[in-house]
RNA sequence: GCCCGGGUGGCGGAACUGGCAGACGCGUCGGUCUCAAAAACCGAUGGCCGAAAGGUCGUGCGGGUUCGAUUCCCGCCCCGGGCACCA
């Protein structure tokens, strides 16, 4: 046969043409063989592919393969995120409607991925912006409906002015910007749809724990969006403006309602309603409007730097403090949030930084009520239950453990988060009905409606006579009108052909709702359809669900610690409520890859430190790009390009290439005695690599495990090179080779297929051979080299059998010479023998 | 401020539960082949001293535990990320 040499370009479409045609990686849930679910989290269709992509798809590619060889029933689907704003913003800018250029991007996507060799099931592909799919989002909105899960009301939301929506509190981020556009988000009092996921909050907190194959990053990220704060609800009777108390009660919720009877002011978010009728048409009306003013005009970025200036102005109104029935007077202050909460503050300064530093600025008083024991104040007051003193000497607020203090008869209960007096406290104001126990979250409702085209619609009706209707399940899909030009600026709410409907409850005449749902919705159950994606009677089969799901192994960015990842489990225990699945967490185990960076910054068109993949599959070929990205960092760590990397795994591809080929076109020459010792040594060196690459597999240590195989590689080739032919152990050396193309298959599988079927001469692909064995006994050396350490230092070495017994090892330990010299010269207090590894004296 | 990561040669990175720091690759230097170059192959490659043998210092910094610490403990510094007037 003649020579050839290694040549992506005509191996890599050949193997992919085949694959194709056989099917190779279709699969059924009627299959004997345990099932994997690897996913990896859908693209959004933006143009050509980058190396994130490749990064993401060759993680998972690599996973699904590896199952598949382990014996696994392995389904690898992928879609496309196809709704969006960039396709909005393409239109505007070139003239072609999103609907052209979206699925325009996904065939080009398609194409690359196809070049890539992903093994993907692409009869089970989906894009979220096709009817087929949409229209079960439109469902799900429904049966959330349904289940009292939606809500339209007013309220304070986010409006990104730039892309013309109002955004989701998770897609607000760093210093209060738009998450895809990066301008400053203003806050509006708008009227929008929300998903009530504060509904699941205290789940969705919990189960985190079940999920220990999640990144601890992750989890703390999620954990600390939701912020839960556990504490009271106190209820503080309002004075009317004689001073005297009346029935309205005014609630706060604080996490140290032990420090209670350190409350000597009360405060309201410039926001709160209470505000405008407390002081309408008082003296002090002037002076609070100011504050509420200043509010309002301060932007989030401001807000949010927590450099903001605290400003109060009194309401002359007092409330009452529950617990030693003090009239406190009642501020109006920038620093108290209307979102979290009640909107309402019981100020407590002696232990808040923030009320400490208010009270300092408008000289209100400041009495001790919880002392650490090692503060002088300790002794003066630890029996104290009245007010003697009546300001801290302190320099701030102290909000540690400590005692408490001129608090009445819970003087000398110890206080703190969590603690005997915040228990103490608590129980005796719910006793006589003014507080109980409460839990408060920062997770706020999801607003889920966008005021932009290309999404999918939400289907309810505007009915004047009947308020919200929602659209019957039977009139599914409402379908997305493609005749809408964007390019104009048009939204759906200009095509009253769309808007104008008869109300589906009494006929009458009503508004179809205009906005769109946001495509964070769309992506929140993608995972599940893939179970069932040509179903067109139901969302999925629960059976078909049940078997696939939940998803074994996810992988993708950790952009989507918070936004994506929260509202799939939220979707999921959705759905488990509604009986659709049965399991609460959808993702067993994640991987969150890193980025691919050049000259340490991200790759961008602005930026023009873009590397194409295209270009590098046209000069290298998919495997070597695809074992280059694995190869030259741990998944989860950002990758800096280098472009000398990849071609050193090209060269590292050819010397396979090459090493195979000489084995299998040499014919075997049996005209000497076999070297025994330099055979062993070979299937030795497999046995350990095959282990070495299973490991790092399960560890997701693509990097190692490719440099395994690169050691499996050099000990083959140094076999070649130092045993003459007539030497050689030919069924040694060839299976050594085919373990390299086994262990390879994963990595760069066109070039494992080609090396298998056309070199090995295999019958059958290498993609559906299981994975190669290993036993650790034939890994393990005759003989090892023991490092003899003197005090700590590597003095000497001495190689003894593997099975060698500790006397043994310690006694040739000591004849080393310069040991020997060494010892001679002191007391051995001391001798360690590590089994296989050192001897270590110690000398005096 | 609180919570997560992370700091190892010229570079990317190895070192699983404490046991020979620097696997593997890149780069660099030297060599073989060649008229020459490329490719390929062989060899060297942490710093310092030394011709060599060898010695010595080395995993952000300072302590500690241990026969032995990149790994464990205490106290810092720096970088990246998340949350943050959250009551």
């Amino acid at each position: 046969m003649a020579r050839r040499d290694y040549d992506p370009h005509s191996i890599e479409p050949k193997w992919q043409a085949v694959w194709e045609r056989d099917r190779l990686h279709s699969v059924f849930e009627d299959d004997e063989r345990p099932k994997k679910y690897v996913l990896e989290m859908f693209p959004y269709p933006s143009g050509d592919i980058h190396m994130g992509h490749v990064r993401n798809y060759s993680i998972g590619d690599v996973v699904a393969r590896y199952f598949t060889m382990r014996g696994y029933n392995v389904l690898h689907p992928i879609g496309w995120d196809a709704f969006g704003l960039p396709a909005e913003n393409a239109a505007i800018k070139s003239g072609t409607h999103p609907a052209e250029w979206t699925y325009a991007n996904i065939h080009k996507q398609e194409a690359s991925f196809r070049r890539m060799g992903f093994s993907y099931d692409w009869d089970r592909t989906v894009k979220t912006c096709d009817p087929e799919y949409y229209r079960w989002g439109q469902w799900i909105f429904l049966k959330f409906w349904e289940r009292g899960l939606v809500e339209r009301k007013s309220s304070p939301v986010n409006w990104c002015p730039s892309c013309k929506t109002v955004l989701a509190n998770e897609q607000v981020i760093g210093e209060g910007v738009c998450w895809r556009c990066k301008s400053v988000v203003e806050k509006r009092e708008l009227e929008q749809w929300f998903f009530k996921i504060t509904e699941y909050a205290q789940e969705l907190l919990d189960d985190l724990e079940k999920l220990p194959g999640w990144p601890e990053r992750v989890k703390t990220m999620q954990a600390n969006w939701i912020g839960r704060s556990e504490g009271a609800e106190v209820d503080f009777m309002l004075c009317d403006a004689d001073g005297e108390p009346t029935e309205r009660s005014i609630t706060v919720f604080t996490t140290r309602p032990d420090t209670l009877f350190g409350c000597t002011f009360f405060l309201l978010a410039p926001e709160h309603p209470l505000v405008e009728e407390l002081v309408a048409g008082t003296e002090h009306e002037a002076a609070v409007r100011e504050v509420v003013e200043a509010a309002k005009r301060e932007t989030a970025i401001e807000r949010e730097s927590g450099e903001a200036k605290k400003v109060g102005a009194f309401t002359g109104r007092y409330v009452v403090n529950p617990v030693n029935g003090e009239k406190v007077p009642v501020w109006v202050a920038n620093y108290v949030l209307m979102e979290y909460g009640t909107g309402a503050v019981m100020a407590v300064p002696c232990g808040d930084q923030r009320d400490f530093e208010f009270a300092r600025q408008y000289g209100l008083p400041v009495p001790p009520v919880v002392v650490a024991e090692d503060d002088p104040l300790f002794e003066q007051l630890r029996d104290e239950r009245g007010r003697v003193v009546d300001d801290v000497p302190w320099e701030a607020a102290y909000d540690g453990p400590g005692v408490m203090v001129q608090s009445g008869d819970f003087t000398g209960l110890p206080a703190g988060k969590g603690s005997e007096g915040v228990r103490a406290v608590t129980a005796w104001l719910e006793e006589r009905g003014l507080g109980r126990p409460a839990v408060n979250f920062r997770l706020r409702d999801w607003l889920i409606s966008r005021q932009r085209y290309w999404g999918n619609p939400i289907p309810a009706i505007h009915c004047e006579r009947c308020g919200l209707v929602p659209v019957p399940e039977e009139e599914l899909p409402v379908l997305l009108p493609l005749d809408v030009d964007i390019t104009k600026g048009e939204t759906l709410a200009d095509h009253p052909e769309f808007y104008e409907v008869a109300c589906p409850r009494c006929g009458g005449p009503a508004r179809r709702e205009t906005d769109t749902m946001d495509t964070f919705t769309c992506s929140s159950w993608y995972y599940l359809r893939y179970c069932d994606a040509r179903n067109d009677d139901e969302i999925f089969d629960t059976a078909k669900a049940a078997y696939w799901m939940p998803v074994d192994q996810y992988i993708g960015g950790i952009e989507h610690a918070i936004l994506h990842l929260l509202y799939s489990r939220f979707f999921t225990k959705v759905f488990r409520d509604m009986g659709l699945v049965s399991f609460d967490e959808p993702f067993t185990n994640l991987l969150t890859q890193g980025m691919v960076k050049k000259d340490g910054e991200t790759m961008s068109k602005s930026k023009g430190n873009v590397v194409a993949p295209e270009e590098m599959i046209a000069r290298f070929g998919a495997d070597a790009l695809r074992a280059y990205i694995l190869f030259m960092a741990p998944p989860d760590k950002d990758l800096e390009w280098s472009q000398e990397g990849l071609e050193g795994i090209y060269r590292f591809l050819n010397r396979v290439w090459r090493h195979v080929s000489d084995v299998f076109e040499t014919d075997p020459d049996a005209s000497g005695a076999v070297d025994e010792d330099a055979a062993k040594a070979l299937v030795r060196e497999r046995h350990r690599v095959v282990g070495k690459v299973t490991e790092d597999i399960e560890r997701f240590q693509f990097n190692t495990a490719l440099s395994a195989m690169m050691e499996l590689l050099n000990a083959a080739s140094e076999y070649r090179r130092a045993v003459p032919p007539e030497r050689r152990d030919s069924g040694v050396e060839r299976e050594a080779a085919r373990t390299l193309v086994l262990l390879l298959a994963p990595y760069t599988p066109h070039l494992a297929e080609e090396l298998w079927q056309e070199v090995c001469a295999e019958p059958r692909s290498v993609h559906v051979q299981p994975w190669p064995q290993w036993d650790p006994e034939l890994a393990k050396a005759p003989e090892v080299e023991y490092a003899v350490q003197v005090n700590g230092k590597v003095r000497g070495r001495v190689t003894l059998p593997a099975d060698a017994g500790v006397d043994a090892v310690e006694a040739a330990a000591r004849a080393v010479p310069k040991v020997a010299e060494l010892l001679a010269n002191g007391e051995v207090r001391k001798v360690v023998v590590v089994p296989g590894k050192l001897v270590s004296f110690v000398v005096k």
